[in-house]
DNA sequence: CTCACATTTGAGTGATTGCTCAAAAGAATC
DNA sequence: GATTCTTTTGAGCAATCACTCAAATGTGAG
């Protein structure tokens, strides 16, 4: 009986997360996840409790990475509506071979695919997923500050706008596997953020 | 041994694509199946040779209600522009108890569940998807032909925003329960095909 | 009523599901 | 090197999966 090395808990947990948002939950057995993470099944349960368990944390992890991908972005940019457009735009891309395919995002894919025999894991996606509109509500209560968007606008309303154009641009990629159709709805949609910003002083 | 009443075929496939739609391929059983058809395995299996081909079965039946709902709304309209707003802005509307709530159209998310396994379910729901487009397409070209849209724009890309926009709504629809930001996020994206018509003789 | 046919039945198929646990193997301490 | 502790192993669990088929039951023709 040999061993393998030890396990790397963040590595498994990258494996796992993969394979859930490309599967989905339902369509991953464990011998799926045995393969992807190179773990018996002694092992995985050792370390993540059960399939269910993995999965939530696979979530949080998807979440906690598309936060920090925001907030990176956002730093970054002097404009927050450029940051933003840049943000629909990249979606648009298509990806190289080595890079990760623009997806559906994890978290709607989640909300969309739990059923009402697992209805945390619903409730955990919706959670994440109004946490992420809130972060777009801040983005535009930002551009309201520095004066590049007009306070007739509701940012909360612009959150809930932005986040729809997200997925569905995102929906639109993964379907096509990243045509010039997606490219050219991820500009339109860049568009319609900029058309938001005020004329200075007019 | 008592027999049951000889099955309605359409009453079936009626309730099979409910919970399919619901449910999704992968989380319905055929357990589930049996109790919704009032069915045993072996009348099901006689019916609909297997739970792929029932899918797929429903998946057309779906795509025809679809295509017929837009049919009917397209000719009962004096204008185009204003009955596509009007099919956005149904999405936002919520449901009475008796209605079918809102929820994500079977298509995308047959084309989002299905895996590699079943390539066949992925492929016919993106064909649908793309008929549903056409279809759109059309609607605009009418809408030109009309006088309403300008020929400057591009039938092929509106549709391509029409669908992405109404996917967005329903998403939203299916997550909120059907919340005012659902009717909110119908009602602008219904303004942006409003906001495509030309000012005539302008 | 009798017989031939069509349809439903439901126990049961092998395969797969998520998951367990006693034993084996390495690491750490003395 | 002996002992203790931690981690991995993988055969195997009960339950469920999609699915089958011989027998039971209804239906229609003569």
């Amino acid at each position: 009986m040999q061993r393998a090395t030890p396990y790397n808990r963040d590595d498994a947990l990258k494996a796992a997360q993969d394979l859930f948002w490309r599967k989905g939950y339902h369509a991953t057995s464990l011998k799926d996840l045995e393969a992807a993470l190179n773990m018996k099944p002694g092992s995985i349960y050792a370390a993540f409790k059960s399939k269910h368990a993995l999965y939530l944390n696979c979530l949080e992890r998807y979440f906690q990475d598309a936060v920090a991908d925001l907030e990176v972005r956002m730093e970054a940019a002097p404009s927050v509506l450029d940051a933003l457009a840049d943000y629909l735009r990249a979606f648009g891309k298509e990806h190289l071979a080595s890079e990760t395919p623009v997806r559906v995002c994890m978290l709607v894919k989640t909300a969309l695919d739990a059923t009402d025999d697992e209805p945390e894991l619903r409730e955990r996606a919706q959670a994440y997923l109004a946490n992420m509109r809130s972060a777009f509500e801040a983005c535009f209560r930002k551009a309201q500050a520095q004066g590049e968007l007009s306070s007739d606008h509701d940012p909360a309303h612009l959150a809930v706008n932005l986040q729809a154009d997200i997925t569905a641009i995102r929906i639109e990629a993964q379907q096509t596997g990243g045509a010039i159709t997606t490219s050219w709805l991820a500009n339109r949609k860049a568009q319609d953020v900029l058309a938001l910003r005020q004329t200075p002083d007019q």
